[in-house]
DNA sequence: TGAATATGTTAGCAGTGTCAACATTAAAAA
DNA sequence: TTTTTAATGTTGACACTGCTAACATATTCA
């Protein structure tokens, strides 16, 4: 028997959310489907969320704190291995976290400044890299080092958006010279190789 | 009076499904709205557009036709010069067009070869930065070469998706520190300055 | 205990993508 | 030229969506 509360519905929806985008991608997902998925009626996630953009923003959030806690797992003894890790590391959370990525980036929360948490969480993954940098740069000028943190994270950021956009291309394609999906693909054979040497170039 | 038939509704609708997109976002264009904005029934767009994913193809593709007439117009004597401007050019585009660049490199259109008209005007972009190392570098080997253009092209891509996550941050939050946003916006009070340290940084 | 609040349900509105059935016209075939 | 066919337009409808209002039940706390 089920009782008319729930108890921790509105985590129970969340952790739901998160699955289903990353099953289906956020487009798919509706909130009666999350609903239902839940077990509930079509409406009982407006008690939680006021909007469907307030339930993109929490999914978008879990998906900053999976990715901080993934690289900042990466613990090398110099800078530049640490970096090569990272990079890795994070490629390959965009490519494997690829609809929950697109909700962190994209422009379904357009003002994270709405939804601190959100905020919150997206700038904890910075504020790691720039700790890092803080700490092996010999060069300690703060904007020299922000910058540095953001040339890294855009080249890993549009890696991760190329890369997938290579993904979907069949292989029949493959022996067609001249495309950069063809470029691409012959890079992700050995993805790590090329990232090491893609952040290596910049150091 | 208006005639039954129209003579050229397929393009009228693809023109006026650019404006909108680029002014509302592609997730507020319904054929419906964009049926009614051109004067027509709610389903005449289903005379010429399967889906509405077809409809996303063709927006897409004008966007890379768009993209690369801006890009293939930088003309300089060296490579370096060239490379900057391009660069400026192609960040430039993309926040200035960022609802479109949403729909060229977004999940909204995943599979490309699907539609033969977007897939070469994709394409297009990419041979020119082939071209373009292919004419300047004194190492031949075409594997370095197209690993080069992804390579800068990602640095490109990656810029475009920061720099829009940083312009909708208000500028109240300008004076708190340690926030990616803030120092993005920094970088954002002369773009171009940035981007030829950012290019020539990995010549 | 009782009142206020939080959290759940049901019913319904307006808008959406898409399809089937029908209307009109332009193009092709006779 | 006439007739048939195909292309292109309209109307109506279905299932789905985000969201709100009105109502039901449970929990919290004075």
């Amino acid at each position: 028997m089920k009782s008319y509360h729930h108890g921790n519905l509105k985590q129970e929806l969340i952790d739901c959310a998160c699955k289903m985008c990353e099953r289906d991608g956020y487009t798919k997902l509706s909130i009666r489907s999350l609903a239902k998925e839940s077990n509930v009626s079509q409406t009982a996630p407006y008690r939680h969320f006021k909007t469907k953009e307030d339930l993109y923003a929490e999914i978008a959030k879990e998906g900053f704190n999976k990715l901080y806690k993934t690289i900042s797992k990466v613990k090398s003894k110099n800078i530049e291995e640490n970096l090569i890790f990272l990079g890795e590391e994070y490629v390959a959370f965009g490519v494997k976290n690829a609809n929950t990525y697109d909700l962190m980036f994209g422009t379904a929360v357009t003002d994270f400044t709405k939804y601190p948490h959100l905020f919150q969480a997206a700038n904890q993954t910075y504020h790691h890299l720039l700790s890092l940098f803080t700490e092996y740069s010999s060069n300690k000028d703060s904007e020299f080092i922000s910058e540095t943190c953001i040339d890294l994270w855009a080249k890993m950021h549009g890696l991760v958006g190329l890369l997938r956009k290579l993904e979907v291309v069949p292989s029949k394609l493959l022996d067609m010279p001249d495309t950069p999906f063809m470029a691409l693909n012959s890079i992700n054979n050995d993805l790590n190789a090329y990232i090491k040497k893609f952040i290596r170039a910049t150091q």
